[in-house]
DNA sequence: GTAAAATGTTTGGTTGTCCCAACAATATTC
DNA sequence: GAATATTGTTGGGACAACCAAACATTTTAC
């Protein structure tokens, strides 16, 4: 019943480890694992023996590794914890790239689920809110290196507020909500309406996603199909109709 | 010259804990720990020969536990930071106290130093920015549990116009300077300037306490002496002519 | 198609963390 | 001040991670 049990924080870099091999390379061998997480082949046999005892991978001596779909399931788990976490850091704290993957990397095994679902509705929050927004958040690294921004913050708010009014009234223009397909890569939305909920879509259905949401388009696939989107800071590839479907109001 | 050499995560756990016992009983039994930290008591033993082997803890068999200085300054060092992690779930993610103890303690041995500093300092942001305030961290509450706040924004955003006016009348007015000592147990300023730097105060600015750094008054002891205030995430216990030479600008 | 190179596994050893059960020292009680 | 609790230690065992070095298998190169 429990479907998600606890690993411990190595294996679960294992795990990681072997979900990025096999997404560059197509599938892992033991010396791709051993390399990017520099430790001896030995340990990598050890490992692998642990997540395959667990059902979590497809290893058997000598051959290829995969994940088997429990595997996949944990890994991206896994994956999502250090993508929330990563962006958090770079986003909001404006910590540097480098520092905040490896930020990432340590503090993924041990943040408990309730706050980082805080963490990704924080990060949503910022995008929702008219008063923080990229103008605010960059008065953060402002005050990270200078201890100072109060100064500019009369004017900030000022421009706030007309930005607020705009959005009103290209709101009450009705010039914001398109399809999701309408999108292009990089733009932010909220999600409005989602069409043939419960059936078609139980996939996003099941994963929270619902009107208010937001969601950002990451890719969009030459012919339209897929669209790769990030909602919940979760990566997800929609089909077109699926894309279709997803009425959003785009910020 | 390393100084704070990286213990594993049980040890500075351990290390928590007879600072924690130590400082509500005076001294620190291995029953105390084992049942503080529900473990066994043969564990406590050999946590407490690891730690004496590294001068951190004065121990001998059967004897009593106490810190070394070293020791001490280590324990401060992690309860610091399961402070600050707390802090920021409880007063920025609004997720409710037990959870953020709880995710603290989990947290608190992967969290680096970089980011940590930067989550004191974006805490310090929101006492800082008139933009944010307790009205917009409350927003995020209210957007936690309903997924929507929009709305509120624009009469926020006008009372936060109202807010920064009458502040900047005030400092205009000179009525928000004071000195330290004069502050009530609460309240939140920043600091303008610090008397006597560099010779008497060397533990303060040691600390990278300067002007512009916000400081909240937590206890002052029935004659004002000492003054027990937070900084940058740390707990600090100022003596009455130190707070008196050191002027701030209440919030 | 075999020899050399690359890759993977096994074995044995270390460290860290924890437990249980047997034993030893200190405290408490009468 | 002995008998009895309480508290602390030791020894032995169990994992989880890791490594180095010896050995086995597969790949590649000629």
């Amino acid at each position: 019943m429990a479907g998600i049990k606890s690993l411990t924080a190595s294996l679960e870099d294992y795990l990681e480890a072997i979900f990025h091999v096999a997404a560059e390379k197509g599938a892992a061998r033991a010396k791709d694992i051993s390399k990017r997480m520099k430790v001896n082949s030995s340990s990598v046999t050890g490992a692998l023996r642990a997540l395959a005892d667990r059902g979590l991978v497809n290893y058997a001596p000598y051959d290829i590794v995969t994940l088997t779909s429990k595997g996949t399931r944990m890994a991206e788990d896994v994956i999502r914890r250090h993508e929330v976490l990563r962006d958090f850091f770079v986003k909001v704290l404006a910590v540097d790239e480098a520092e905040g993957e490896e930020g990432a990397c340590k503090m993924e095994h041990a943040v408990p689920r309730n706050i980082l679902e805080r963490l990704v509705q924080y990060i949503d929050f910022l995008d929702a809110c008219p008063r923080a927004g990229s103008k605010w958040v960059s008065g953060f690294g402002h005050y990270c290196h200078h201890g100072e921004n109060a100064e500019d913050c009369e004017e900030c708010i000022s421009s706030c507020m007309d930005e607020l009014k705009q959005k009103r009234q290209e709101s009450v223009d009705g010039g914001t909500t398109v399809a999701l397909m309408e999108m292009k890569p990089g733009q932010k939305a909220k999600i409005v309406k989602i069409k043939g909920r419960g059936s078609t879509n139980k996939r996003i259905v099941d994963m929270g996603v619902e009107p208010g949401t937001m969601i950002e388009v990451e890719r969009v696939a030459p012919l339209g199909d897929p669209v790769d989107v990030k909602v919940k800071g979760y990566h997800l590839s929609l089909r077109r109709d699926e894309a279709t479907g997803i009425t959003v109001e785009v910020q």
